[in-house]
DNA sequence: CGCCTTTATTTGTATATACAACTAATAAAG
DNA sequence: CTTTATTAGTTGTATATACAAATAAAGGCG
């Protein structure tokens, strides 16, 4: 047993994108539940979030934030501005495209919080305090990761 | 403020879901990236890491196990099916469809051993030990979930 | 000013994901 | 043994996701 040779029992058991997905499906699952009574769902709830935070938010700038693809955010947000909830912004860089909640995209998050409270406490009891209070800092640490 | 009322910055800051998918989509892309010269996701890996682990797997056991939606893996089996990496296994009950790996697709999972744990090891490093440790716990309460 | 590079976003394409509805087959009830 | 309920999968539909390529507008340089 010199070199531990990986096998497919030992990625079975340790693989961290492996439970990492599950977990994601999980409690991803446990959210869309709540939100579904408000036609929302956690992806664009993260996003109506923190352009709502940002005030007038750039794609670049949440793709920065949340680590997700141009792509996959530019179709969302088009999503969303359909809905009503998010629209454009005016601005001098014509290659930008700069939006910000609508009115009904704030009484939606507002009307959604109860319900995001109640995920969040089933998410937490499921997945255990000590690894709650972890995943800021991984979080954090991913949101900064510069693999591109 | 005798009620904390939850705002905007609060999730932004503590919600438990964005921060696990924001995580998962860093972390998903390291696997993806490390299998992509193999023609391989992460998200197939793991099926086929479990498919190997059991010998023969049927839909639903694999949908048990990763908390997966049985419409979700249907399809996924068919593609890895047609890429000659999974093969149907005649059973007695008309209902089920149990499969198992060929052989190209043990060599295929073989063969990207390597590419794994280079992945693995990047993410470990990426998320840090103590969160990664904590992954074990909170998977197994994740998969062991019934919230249906 | 005109060319080249960089930056911001969209479009084409493919997989991942889930819910709802459907099909088919076994199991349970009577 | 027939009817009903349960179980196992698939199919329709919609969103989420990323990569590659295309578009378009700034910015920098000679």
């Amino acid at each position: 047993m010199d070199k531990p040779a990986t096998n497919i029992e030992t990625i079975a058991k340790t693989c961290i994108a492996g439970r990492l997905r599950l977990i994601n499906r999980v409690v991803s699952n446990i959210y869309d539940d709540a939100l579904r009574p408000f036609g929302l769902k956690i992806s664009q709830g993260n996003i109506l979030i923190f352009t709502g935070k940002l005030g007038v938010a750039s794609p670049v700038q949440i793709c920065e934030h949340l680590q997700l693809d141009a792509s996959t955010l530019s179709r969302n947000v088009e999503l969303m501005r359909k809905n009503g909830w998010l629209e454009e912004v005016p601005t001098d860089d014509a290659r930008s495209r700069p939006f910000r909640l609508t009115e009904a995209g704030k009484r939606l998050v507002e009307s959604a919080i109860p319900a995001w409270e109640k995920a969040q406490a089933e998410a937490k009891e499921l997945l255990g305090d000590d690894f709650v209070s972890l995943l800021n800092k991984a979080a954090k640490r991913a949101s900064e990761s510069n693999r591109a």
